[in-house]
DNA sequence: CTAAAGATGTCCT
DNA sequence: GGACATCTTTAGA
């Protein structure tokens, strides 16, 4: 690798034990950190700005809020992996996985800064302007290349799909409101982006 | 089995 | 600001 000091190598992805916490607070932590997207030759990188965090049995908007089905099972299992769910007939959303097996949880990934790949992100949007590549979660998973066959998908293995702390961090203050598209659990301020960054999606 | 809604995006007026 | 595309999943008969 390229790390020429010791300590932490910002290529390495988050462990289990970064996910395997609160919903809410995962969800905060995750601004700021990298999503890496490793396509054979090709990395496709974007810091990420803008989370929702979905609960379990006490948030009625998560999927998770009725209990357990085929779509939403991976919310149950091991922290740190992939959600991928199909929705209004055309797009794909990416969640994370949190909170200690057996308990469901999964934080959404709204919104991306692009950082590299933006070239083969341009091709995947079919747009040329870099603020409409990954400014919304279905815009997200059509740069990256995410669809259902990430569902499930181990994020710590370093592996297609994964997020690292970022190379150089900046001082960054977090914006929390109500989450969006959703009827049950409106009020609950679960939205967070980093504020007055750009890519955060619109609304 | 049937139906209705959905953690959205795009194009139109 | 509003219509609409498009189809899986889930709830309910």
């Amino acid at each position: 690798m390229e790390s020429s000091h010791s300590g932490t190598d910002s290529s390495l992805p988050l462990r289990r034990a970064f996910y395997e916490r609160n919903t809410v607070r995962v969800a905060k932590e995750l601004l700021d950190k990298v999503l890496v997207r490793r396509l054979g030759a090709t990395s496709l990188e974007g810091l990420i700005v803008e989370t929702e965090a979905y609960r379990g049995y006490d948030d009625a908007a998560s999927h998770a809020y009725r209990g357990p089905t085929r779509r939403n099972e991976v919310m149950f299992g091991e922290p740190g992996h992939a959600y991928v769910y199909f929705t209004y007939g055309m797009h794909y959303c990416l969640n994370v996985t949190t909170e200690p097996a057996g308990q469901p949880g999964a934080v959404l990934i709204r919104a991306a800064q692009p950082i590299r790949g933006i070239g083969e992100m341009k091709k995947r949007r079919g747009t040329e302007h870099v603020k409409d590549l990954s400014n919304g979660p279905a815009k997200l998973t059509q740069a990256f290349d995410v669809t259902k066959a990430l569902n499930g998908h181990d994020l710590t293995l370093g592996e297609k799909l994964y997020i690292t702390e970022p190379a150089h961090p900046e001082p960054f203050s977090i914006s929390a409101g109500t989450r969006i598209g959703i009827r049950a659990g409106a009020e609950k301020p679960w939205r967070f982006s980093i504020r007055g960054n750009p890519f955060v999606s619109k609304r």
